[in-house]
DNA sequence: GACATGTATTTGATAGATCAAATACATGTC
DNA sequence: GACATGTATTTGATCTATCAAATACATGTC
């Protein structure tokens, strides 16, 4: 009994399902970080982001594909940071359109913070998942772009 | 050389790309869905949780829980599916507190549609993802509650 | 049966993100 | 070197979801 059917019912329910947890997940990840360290997890991602950066420096189009918005969210989303004292924004020399962020050391000094922070939670949160397993779902995850 | 280091270092990355994965997903099935039935995403989960529900009817905090949004949220959802007659609102007997949803007639018959349409789209998005994969990384997803 | 406490839902104010259009610059072609 | 086309970012209007507080009802206890 309980014919599962086929034709991507299976995917669909795994949508369903990544879309819950995600909700969830990230609203805990929010809550905590924006109690320790008043950041969301979007906003430190940039941050960590940033850091990690090749010259410690991102076009502000990259932070869009990492973060998985748009350019305008982005924009709005660096808006605050900025006006705070966590980022900087650079020029490109040869492309006047491009923009880069970078971290100032207010910025840098707040992440070396949150980092931890925000790997302890995260760890609190999944840690009791099996680390072959996890990175199989990230793989899988990296193919969705 | 390279050390990946540990204290929830690979949680944390999974995490943020989840956040990212599920963000261009969704945003993806949101458009495809929206073209098709003029549907988002959460309004396509709601009329398919309510239909898989034992009575066909569902507890407004029950929604909340399925979708991953506040109960705040859900009630914002709700509206205008109510409005534009795809839901209905069923009293509880015993407990005036409680308010369920049903699908109309209409409701019904969208869903039906938006249902192989949304399998459809689902299917590919990640159905280059084996089958047994996709199982166990959605047992591994109802874990996170 | 009045009262304190708890649960389900809604509401007001606000943050976060989207889209579509605008701006600003770059690049190739004629 | 002017022009059509393309890319990076920002802006205006709008939508979605949040939180905190309010409402409405239920339940246990005295």
């Amino acid at each position: 009994m309980s014919e599962p059917d086929p034709v991507g019912r299976d995917a669909l329910h795994f949508c369903l399902n990544l879309n819950r947890a995600t909700a969830v997940l990230t609203r805990h990840i929010d809550h905590r970080l924006s109690a320790l360290h008043g950041l969301s997890l979007n906003d430190f991602t940039v941050l960590h982001s940033v850091a990690q950066a090749p010259q410690g420096k991102v076009r502000r189009s990259d932070l869009a594909t990492q973060l998985g918005l748009t350019a305008s969210g982005v924009t709005r989303l660096l808006l605050p940071l900025e006006k705070i004292g966590l980022i900087t924004r650079l020029p490109d020399i040869r492309d006047a359109r491009i923009s880069y962020v970078a971290l100032t050391p207010t910025g840098s000094e707040l992440l070396s913070h949150a980092l931890s922070s925000a790997a302890h939670i995260s760890e609190d949160l999944i840690g009791h998942v099996p680390g072959m397993q996890l990175r199989a779902l990230s793989t899988l995850l990296d193919s969705l772009k």
